[in-house]
DNA sequence: AACAATGCATAATTAAATTAGGTATTGTTT
DNA sequence: AAACAATACCTAATTTAATTATGCATTGTT
């Protein structure tokens, strides 16, 4: 008789910090130059192995926001009969994710300094 | 003639993510035992050498939830004619700041994982 | 036929900041 | 001595960015 018991981890799917979700989305753009939205939360959820989730409630408006301040443009498109609308960074967005990217880092720096605070060697 | 032209770097002073600051306070206290209020405003500007700086319009209100919560438990002081509010972890509090800092440590290495992909090696 | 997955969207609410004040004491500079 | 910066607390109004809970429609799976 096989019995197999599956224990998982918590697998908090942690909700985001807030202010996060942005920087994410331009980075996941800039890396794969075109995602509609769907594919979006596809992609955080197989890159952080399920661990992050962004919510579609946080996800379409951010995307109508970025639209809006020509961060990005759009295309709509039909596969069958569905449709797509697919989001790709303008000139100014690229920069904008570059300038994101950069603050992002420098705060996860400072994060980690009062995080996982260096013990000083000798 | 002596012209010292001194430029500095961006020195953003980024605005926190939302959500990082309680961790953050819980590890400082953490960390440190007993602190108060403005202690911990000026520990933070030294750690990351000025770049995070937390504002008291969100730290004294944290600070406030946090003791109604029985997260932290307070002893108000005079040094001087000056009065000190410290702040102190509960044990509730110990454990709780446990689990703020795994679920942060996670939650960096997901965001890690977008923002600083890994290049597979061969 | 029922359900899960794909794909879009919005509205009401909540959480957690920012911004902009306020009070008072102490130390430093002009 | 006056002015200012630093120390030390606080709060209120507003803004931002999520969550939660919906809704609609198509496609694939059980």
């Amino acid at each position: 008789m096989h019995c197999l018991v599956m224990y998982f981890c918590a697998m908090q799917k942690s909700s985001l910090y807030k202010g996060c979700l942005e920087p994410i989305v331009l980075r996941l753009l800039k890396d794969n130059g075109r995602m509609y939205g769907y594919s979006i939360t596809q992609k955080v959820k197989e890159i952080t192995k399920g661990e992050l989730q962004i919510t579609e409630g946080a996800l379409y408006p951010l995307l109508h926001k970025l639209e809006a301040e020509g961060i990005v443009e759009t295309a709509v498109e039909s596969v069958g009969n569905r449709m797509r609308k697919y989001y790709t960074l303008t000139k100014a967005g690229t920069k904008q994710t570059q300038a994101a990217m950069e603050e992002l880092q420098a705060f996860m720096e400072s994060l980690n300094l009062i995080i996982n605070p260096k013990t000083t060697i000798a």
